[in-house]
DNA sequence: AGTTCAATTCATTTGCAATGATTTATTGCC
DNA sequence: GGCAATAAATCATTGCAAATGAATTGAACT
């Protein structure tokens, strides 16, 4: 009968590429980790790895038990949490979200879920549309608010806030001034930039800012332009903001999760909570 | 970290309703049972057993570890099947099947599958819609084909053939006389009850046989009249036909498996083979 | 060739799972 | 109420498998 540890071991090996590294890992003895490798391939009459000179590489059947591996080790984490959590979530819940979303659409929730749900330990973490979605994939993240829609077959996504991008530069500054956007893999970028190449805008220059408020600031600046949710402007004087076509401005943001793994009672409660929200009539809502 | 041994032996002691006999079916001793047992609990923090007199009841914690248990115990059987058969299906498929759709469509099906298949080992077993579908739930069946529609959360079916039921009695037989039916639990038969009650024509006389061929037999002997796929009757002179009404004799076949379990590959390629032929043009088909 | 990094091998230890005998507790019966 | 009968808990003991640590092999880079 398989054995859930050996399939844990055999993940961090398939992880790392390395037996040493996963022993280092998994605060084992190298050897053993040989040793537990060694009996998944005897027990199931396999060979799960490659053996090259520096590490290890997955064999064909080596990747097919990997996949496995990870849903039946999350299954268990999960099997695991809801029985310790029967009355009422409890424990962690990673939760990632877009700095926009963070900003201006979290402080609300959280207040509420955190009030209703005082077991649950939330991290919360921020980072570009794609940068979530492989953190979700990795089983880091529990869940992440990122742009839609989302096309994978592992994620499953619910529609949760609709918001309306705007272009904002300061009063006075020049129409061709610089882009001012977040790294690489940020969902409001990649729209900025796709519809302007779209118009044979491009190119601009460039400026990558790594924090929502050092966009803002340097658009009040007269530094460059933007594309960002209408709401994170308000209050912020001698900014002119104008709208941009629907399908770049109209986003709707999506609450993404794993869709092989049941969402554990933590993340449950978030999702009944931000459903709520949806039925309800959308006072102080864009 | 959990241990899926530890969850076959609770999920023995919960289907047993008893340490006692869940120790004699795994073939342990019954301390060791006791034993697992009681660690489990203690390592979750919960009791997952109400002690009684005679024999053991579950907890709602323990409920809750019985559905993951279960789902985890079948995924780690999948995952093991998986990584033997990665050049083929292999290993055994045990599909159920309607008496009558064995005998009419599965033949041509089989021999098609164990020709392109021949590392699978195929068991089938007929029985009623009902027991088919428990058994597919106990996981004693990887698949069944019953009458549809199946609404139940933790199953998956697809549809697979069309029948028309037909009313049948020999020539000249009286119109009021018996109902040949198969036990309790045929969707046929409850489609015939259901449909006379309907039309205020109970009760009839009942007469329950346990195969095909018995029904058959006391058909053209004039003893009764049932109600069966079109096709049971090619090539059997005497026996006069007539039609029901549509939502009485039109059946969907359905191929009915566990949605919470993704298919072996052995299930996955009998998946594959039919809906292919979904797709031919209808030759030889009702 | 020599160095280094990484995996294998193997003898040894440790710890947990399993056993078997015994005790305790509950149920049903006279 | 007392007495089998049944079933679970307890506990000392055994046995096997996991984990360790030291030594060895082997590939890759210089």
């Amino acid at each position: 009968m398989l054995n859930l540890n050996d399939l844990r071991i055999f993940a961090a090996v398939a992880q790392e590429e390395s037996i040493s590294r996963a022993a280092l890992r998994l605060h084992y003895v190298q050897s053993n980790v040989t040793a537990r490798v060694r009996g998944l391939e005897d027990q199931l009459g396999v060979s799960l790895l490659h053996r090259r000179g520096r590490g290890v590489s997955l064999s064909p059947q080596g990747r097919v038990l990997l996949e496995h591996a990870e849903r039946l080790l999350a299954l268990a984490e999960l099997a695991e949490r809801s029985v310790r959590e029967t009355d009422g979530p409890a424990g962690p819940l990673r939760l990632g979200s877009m700095e926009t979303t963070a900003a201006l659409r979290l402080p609300d929730i959280l207040a509420r879920y955190c009030q209703r749900h005082p077991g649950v330990a939330l991290h919360v973490t921020t980072g570009t549309t794609h940068e979530l979605l492989e953190q979700v994939l990795a089983h880091r993240l529990e869940a992440a608010l990122v742009d839609g829609p989302v096309e994978h077959a592992e994620l499953a996504a619910s529609p949760v806030f609709d918001e309306e991008l705007v272009l904002a530069r300061a009063e006075g500054a020049d129409v061709s001034s610089a882009l001012l956007v977040f790294r690489r893999g940020c969902s409001y970028r990649a729209r900025f930039e796709g519809w302007l190449r779209e118009e044979g805008r491009l190119p601009y220059r460039i400026m990558e800012m790594g924090t929502l408020e050092g966009i803002l600031g340097c658009v009040a600046a007269g530094l460059g332009q933007t594309l960002l949710p209408r709401p994170v402007f308000h209050g912020r004087a001698g900014i002119v903001l104008s709208p941009v076509p629907d399908h770049v401005g109209r986003v709707r943001t999506q609450l993404v999760r794993r869709a092989d793994v049941p969402p554990c009672s933590a993340l449950a409660a978030l999702l009944a909570l931000l459903s709520e929200r949806d039925r309800e009539p959308a006072a102080g809502r864009v």
